[in-house]
DNA sequence: ATATGTTACTTGCTTTTAGCAAGTGACTAA
DNA sequence: TTAGTCACTTGCTAAAAGCAAGTAACATAT
């Protein structure tokens, strides 16, 4: 627990998560324009520390030099289920959101699937 | 999820809900000893914010006027399936704990019956 | 009744971390 | 060759963490 936590314990490393699990980000640009602001340098340290937590591989685009690709490995996606039930009790206690409802039911109704769909979406991606 | 993180995104927080729910703690200075020594005012400040966030209760002890008692409300057991998953995650990638390994496997085996049985161990305390 | 102890905090102070604005160097496309 | 994109750094300020010490309310023992 107070190990997650190392990792975790802080208000936006569970969201770039989030971000590379469920919104597909790949791209540094596209985390910096989630709807939370986060600022550049933070972003770097937390991709560099979950890197370093070996929960994102950082690879080169093999397509254009200056781009670099970010990918959630097997150890992040662990995380999976424990974000999904933060997103669930988010979504009941705390004000209206309902976007993640459509994720929440997915998960509900077959986890394992979920979770491999996220899986084949990272193998299309040629590195 | 944001909004999740606003209430625990930090180090302490998530680390008091377990002592409250799991180690059955329920006075300033139990929370005190745990093993990740949290300073006084930290945890005075994190009680204040959860029970502000509606997730402890806050009550004097009839039984002894200068104690107080802290109990985790329905909307802070809502957090159980999470917390459970993040033990679990830490349990499988972090260094080995183990001593969580019981309460994963009863969590597994019937969750909602792990659930029923904190909230029936908080009705024992006389208020 | 007085002294001592307990409990749940505050306060003051220093160190660490977060966060913004601006800048940099490697690369790419026109 | 020039302008633009990209993934970061750097400098600076504000906020939060963390420690040691103090305090007010109550309880217990003498």
């Amino acid at each position: 627990m107070s190990c997650a936590l190392d990792v975790l314990g802080d208000k936006w490393t569970l969201l770039v998560l989030r971000d590379i699990i469920f919104m597909r980000k790949r791209y540094f640009r596209e985390f910096l324009v989630s709807s939370e602001k986060i600022a550049s340098n933070i972003l770097s340290d937390r991709l560099r520390k979950l890197k370093a937590a070996g929960m994102v591989l950082r690879q080169p685009d093999p397509d254009n030099g200056c781009r670099i690709i970010y990918t959630v490995t097997e150890k992040g996606l662990g995380l999976v289920p424990a974000i999904l039930e933060l997103l669930r009790w988010g979504a009941r206690y705390a004000v209206e959101n309902s976007k993640h409802d459509e994720l929440i039911r997915q998960f509900d109704r077959d986890p394992q699937k979920l979770i491999a769909e996220i899986r084949s979406s990272l193998n299309g991606i040629r590195l």
